[in-house]
DNA sequence: GAGATCTTGAATGGTTTCGTCGAGTATCTA
DNA sequence: TAGATACTCGACGAAACCATTCAAGATCTC
């Protein structure tokens, strides 16, 4: 049940907007050189979440990339679901993106209601997660020293 | 972040198999038609679901298959991490089947708390969820007059 | 022994994903 | 105004994945 790869380069590339957030932009090379992530497909997610108003851009010489909103009103739900779709398990229990499935009977289908209930958990978390969450975390981590083993929630 | 057609189909197919548990086994043609599941995919499936001990088989004219412990004994997370893989949303968070990710910094990762806590909560109903609560479900539905409208939780 | 059904390993075609490319457009600075 | 830089758009391609199928063999019962 993976979050694809485009989904997290995604939230990646707000969170490391977020940490510059402010009046100034940030060229695509430099993110991409920060976060590892290809300057061509980061071109292409960027203009997505373009799309999407969740970032604004400037061209020219002194172009680049902001947030199109303050990092703790842009939540982490509505950033996946413009990117990759719906965050429910299976198409019939998605609020947002329903679709039908093949099983036989969808009113009497027993998977349903578990999946709504898979659903519900990561809407409940994602829906109220932000990238200031994201970047609050960076932060974090960045001023903790080095060596530390894997942290704990 | 979906789950796949395969995974969803072995819920289903174990489902069936859990509404008529006991001795007897069940033809792959009978939970194919049933299920409307492809028949010869359904014989992938449920290959897979014998290597990972969840249903056992018996060949020959009496074939077929049946639940190879009691539904509540039969953990949907169990089932899919067999059939698909980690539940968690992305691979550096998963308990069970861990992957690097390509951030630069897996120690600084913000992105990774927060998609620790959406794989505790997808685990966290999926380790409790048996198919004992599928076949529950499946009967009450069975149950239940036609046309009532979407169930709630 | 025939027929029915599971078993194994492989194959297929379509779709999706990840990533790239080329050319165009816009903007800024010198 | 020209050149440089960066965004924008639409398309492309390879690889991986997914959903599904197939053929032949093994097993079991009547």
């Amino acid at each position: 049940m993976k979050l694809s790869v485009r989904g997290e380069y995604a939230l990646r590339a707000l969170t490391h907007l977020g940490l510059y957030y402010g009046p100034e932009v940030l060229r695509i090379q430099a993110i991409a050189d920060e976060q590892r992530i290809p300057k061509r497909f980061l071109e292409q997610i960027l203009n997505e979440l373009r799309n999407g108003r969740f970032v604004e851009s400037r061209r020219g010489v002194a172009g680049g990339y902001r947030l199109a909103a303050p990092p703790d009103k842009i939540f982490l739900a509505a950033v996946i679901r413009h990117v990759e779709g719906a965050l429910a398990p299976v198409g019939c229990v998605s609020e947002k993106f329903y679709e039908k499935c093949n099983c036989p009977d969808e009113s009497r289908c027993a998977l349903r209601a578990v999946m709504k209930e898979v659903r519900d958990a990561i809407a409940g978390i994602l829906e109220k997660r932000t990238v200031a969450d994201l970047v609050k975390k960076a932060v974090e981590l960045k001023n903790q020293p080095m060596g530390a083993d894997d942290f704990v929630i």
